[in-house]
DNA sequence: CACATTTTATAGCGAGCACTAGAGAAATGT
DNA sequence: ACATTTCTCTAGTGCTCGCTATAAAATGTG
């Protein structure tokens, strides 16, 4: 949640022992460092909250009705009440003097771009979207769509709001 | 460029005083603060490098045209080489503890998105677009668009794909 | 050239950073 | 009940941060 709300750098190790109420040398038995500690959160926050969208790719039965309940849950994610708005993984790395950290993140925000395209070209592949699809660029949109939701949420954006301009995303896919 | 670069708490006064090769308290004397120096620099990007997008809006004849111009133009500025990658505004004040800081980049951001509503809005009252265009939606669906490519290119894509990008998010824009 | 003024460089201020050594408390096994 | 092992808390390590006092150099002026 700190790491979540004022990212990797912004949050000192004294804010992470007061918030776990624990002391600094249990966190480090327990951790080994920072980075580490802050790779276990990525992941669970992985797991735990951005899941969404590999969910949606997986589970709606075309790319194009996966990506629409992506955009429409990244909505809701981005804005829940009680939790930072916005996603961990474009944010929390942002500006980071530990290149490591920056690069990690950064892998994660690309391979879910490659998993949205293999998505894609599955259903080109398939018939189900034209064969002239550029499943590149498309991956490419909604990734940016995605990540320039984050940053709206961030800037104080409404559920209501990202969902209106989810909808014009939506509106750039081919029809089946 | 350094500020720009690494952002503004990851880039140290002593940063600055190399690159610029002044003592430090040259530096202050000159700035006052850090946080002055990097208001001054950001109102410096804002006019050499951060303007093409409000150009765009005042010299193209619509505000589809206009919005076309700068998503093709950002594709460019954002990937050129012998710069930094991206947008100073939108990745500089990133996760930033100097609250400040991160509202006054905020505000830009924000001020940019009002600046393409209102745009939108003219050309709704002029009958240039539909009447039941939603003006704010579609707003903030190109700064959103815009954000997005931005953290594209820093996450490395090409000045190619950015195009691609745009052009596809130039498909939601209603028909003239 | 001598002097007054500005500019610069050195060196260091207190504070907070990530991280850890060593002492004491708690828990465990017998 | 006691010894031993495990944990945890206090306190402090060296480092870098933004920033500045002081003193030397450079500059302009008669």
């Amino acid at each position: 949640m700190a790491f979540w709300e004022h990212g990797y750098e912004a949050t000192s190790v004294s804010d992470l022992t007061r918030v776990m109420d624990i002391g600094a040398p249990s966190l480090y038995a327990a951790f080994g460092d920072k980075r580490s500690l802050f790779e276990e959160v990525v992941q669970e926050y992985g797991a735990r909250y951005g899941s969404f969208g590999a969910r949606a790719l997986a589970e709606e039965p075309t790319a194009r009705a996966g990506a629409a309940r992506m955009l429409r849950e990244a909505a809701a994610e981005y804005t829940a009440p009680g939790r930072p708005h916005g996603c961990l993984v474009v944010h929390a790395a942002a500006n980071c003097s530990t290149p490591e950290v920056e690069e990690s993140l950064r892998r994660r925000r690309n391979a879910n771009i490659a998993e949205i395209k293999s998505r894609i070209e599955a259903d080109v592949a398939a018939g189900v979207l034209p064969p002239d699809t550029d499943a590149t660029a498309l991956a490419r949109h909604t990734g940016a769509m995605i990540q320039g939701m984050s940053q709206q949420a961030r800037d104080g954006a409404s559920r209501a709001e990202l969902e209106a301009l989810a909808e014009i995303a939506l509106a750039v896919w081919p029809r089946a």
